[in-house]
DNA sequence: TAAAAATACTCCATAGGTATTTTAT
DNA sequence: ATAAAATACCTATGGAGTATTTTTA
C-alpha cells in the first residue's frame, strides 16, 4: 500500500520538479527520494515522473496524482491536528453528573469559570442520586462524577472537593426566625418541610435529629418535597421548616429572606469520582485541577 | 507521523470493538495490533480506546478520528484505484498531434473505433505543419506526432504506419476528367489549384511534375489554399486541376465526383513518432498498437 | 566539466511474528 | 478456567544514509 511519507515526497519532488531540492526541503537525501518515488512507481506499475536528462516533469499519471497527494496529506494533518488539540483542551467534551445539591448549587458556577476558560470544551451536567451516580462512572457514561457522600468502589478514584452542612432552615414568619438555637423538644413538634425517605440529605437530617435526641418516629413531616429547591421556594412562603444544606439557603440567608441554625453534624464532603481505569480526557482533567482539594487525592 | 496502515487497523479496532478480532480480520496478530495503536496513542499523546477488562470501546479522541480515518483511507483507496485505471486504460488522456492530410483524413477514423473500445480515455488531436509536430513531441506537449514525411531526430522512435499517393484530381468539367494519362505539355498548360508554398504536399507536387519535366516556374498556379479540404471543394465546383493526396479525394474519385490521375511518385509515408524517452502512457501504447505497420518498428 | 539522477551497499528502525504473562470474567 | 490484551523478545523488511557511477547539457 501507498504510504504518507512517499506521498509527502511525491509532492515535493512534483512542486520543485526536481529530486535534489526536493530532498533538501524534506531534509532527506537525494537517494532517499529517488528510492521512495521509484517505491510507489513500481508498486502501482506507474512512472509518475518523466526524467529526461536532467530534466523531470510529471507523466500523467502523476499530474492526477498531484491533487489527491495533496488533498489526503491535508486531512491527515486535520487530524492530527484534531488529536493535539484535543490533549491540549482546544476542544473537547466532559460529561458530569452529579447529586441534586452539588449539581445544582455548587457545581454551575465552576463549570461555568471553566467554560469560559476553555471556550471548546463543550460540558454536559447531569443530576442524579448517589446510585445512578456511581454506575455512570463505572459505565463510562461521564467522565466525572460528584457525589454528596463517599463512596467505596475499586474502580473510582475519590477526592472530597468541597463540602456542605446541613442546616435548619425557616421563612421569616416561622417562630424561629433569628433564633440561634432550638430544643429538641421544640423539633419534635415542628411541622417539617423535609425531601422525600431515601435521598441523602433526608436521611443526614433524620441522623442529626436522633443526634440530638429527637424520636424520629414522632416527627411532623408535613411537605415531602423532591429537591431543595422545591423545598427553599416553600420555606419562603413562611411556612414550616427544614433540614437541608447551607448552599442552598446561602444567598436567601445572606438577603434575610431566610434564617438558619447550624446543626450539629459532621459536614457533609462532596467527593469528585471518576472511572479508576478509565482515560481521563484533557479537558476532564484540567477541570479536576481547577477544584480545591479539601481531602487527599485518593488514586490507589 | 500517523501511518496509513496504522489507520487500517484503527478503524478495524474501531469497528470490532475488539483487538483480536480486528487482527484476524486484517490477518495479522493480535500483538501487532495493540503494537499499531500503541505507536499511535503514544505519537499522538491520546488515547483512543478504553480498555476496561476485556471491554474495548472508543474515547472521545477516538470516536473523533473513526471517520475521518474512514474518510483518508477512502480517499487512498480512490488515488490507488486511479493509478490502477492508468495502466488499465479505464482513464487516461492522449494527446496527438497530426501534419494536415493525416490528421484529417487518415486518423480521424482509427481514433474514432480507438475511442470507442475504450470510452474512459478521452483524446486531443491537433493540426500542425511538421516542425510543430517534431517540437510539441520533443516537448512533451503531446504523446503521439504523425507526420506525413520522414524525420531524423534521435530523442523520437519512427514508424510507418501507412502512406499517401499524390494524385492529379479534377472535376467533372475538366477536360482531364476520365483520361489516364497526360503529357507534360497539358501539365504546364493547365490552370492548377494549390496548397500554400512551404507546405509539404506543395514540395512533393511540384518534385514530381520536375520529374516529368515540367519546368516549374512557367506552371500556372491560378489558386493557392491552406488546405486539401478547400481544395476539393474548389475542385467539385469543376475548375481546375490539383494535385493531392489520394486520400483527400478518395470518396469522391469512388462517388465519381472527381476524378484522379496518378502521378509517378514514391508513396509518401505516414510517420508516427514519440519521445524515446518518455513514458508511453498505456492509452498511447495501446492506440500504437492498433494501427498498422508499414515499416519495422524504430525503437533504436 | 559539472550537475543531477540512479545505483550499490550498509545500517538501523520498526513492523510483525512467536511465546508468555497478566487480568478479568 | 478461559478469553483477551499486554508484554517480552526476535527477526526481517525496508527506509535512509554514504559512496559511487552514469548521464547529459
Amino acid at each position: 500500500m501507498m504510504t504518507l511519507e512517499q506521498l509527502r515526497i511525491f509532492v515535493a519532488v512534483a512542486e520543485e520538479l526536481h529530486f535534489t531540492r526536493a530532498a533538501r526541503r524534506l531534509r532527506l537525501t537525494q537517494p532517499a527520494v529517488s528510492s521512495a518515488i521509484a517505491t510507489l512507481e513500481q508498486a502501482h506499475q506507474v512512472p509518475l515522473f518523466h526524467r529526461i536528462g536532467r530534466s523531470v516533469s510529471l507523466t500523467e499519471a502523476g499530474r492526477l496524482l498531484v491533487p489527491q497527494a495533496r488533498l489526503i496529506l491535508r486531512q491527515v494533518a486535520g487530524a492530527e491536528q484534531q488529536l493535539a488539540d484535543l490533549s491540549g483542551l482546544r476542544h473537547g467534551t466532559m460529561r458530569i453528573i452529579a447529586s441534586q445539591t452539588a449539581g445544582t448549587y455548587w457545581l454551575p458556577p465552576r463549570l461555568h469559570r471553566f467554560a469560559e476558560q476553555y471556550p471548546g470544551v463543550s460540558i454536559t451536567l447531569a443530576i442524579g442520586n448517589s446510585r445512578q451516580v456511581l454506575a455512570a462512572v463505572l459505565a463510562g457514561d461521564v467522565d466525572l462524577g460528584l457525589l454528596e457522600s463517599t463512596v467505596d468502589d475499586p474502580h473510582v478514584s475519590r477526592r472530597v472537593c468541597a463540602e456542605d452542612r446541613l442546616v435548619i432552615a425557616v421563612g421569616q414568619g416561622h417562630p424561629w426566625f433569628g433564633r440561634a438555637t432550638v430544643t429538641a423538644a421544640e423539633l419534635e413538634q415542628a411541622a417539617w418541610i423535609a425531601r422525600e425517605d431515601g435521598s441523602g440529605t433526608r436521611a443526614q437530617f433524620e441522623q442529626a435529629l436522633h443526634g440530638l435526641g429527637v424520636d424520629l418516629r414522632r416527627l411532623r413531616i408535613t411537605l415531602t418535597l423532591p429537591n431543595g429547591e422545591a423545598i427553599r421556594t416553600a420555606l419562603l412562603s413562611g411556612h414550616g421548616a427544614a433540614g437541608l444544606s447551607d448552599l442552598v439557603v446561602a444567598d436567601d440567608v445572606a438577603a434575610g429572606r431566610l434564617h438558619a441554625l447550624p446543626l450539629p453534624v459532621a459536614p457533609r464532603p462532596f467527593t469528585l469520582i471518576r472511572h479508576l481505569e478509565r482515560y481521563e480526557a484533557a479537558a476532564t482533567q484540567a477541570f479536576v485541577a481547577s477544584l480545591p482539594v479539601l481531602s487527599g487525592v485518593d488514586r490507589s
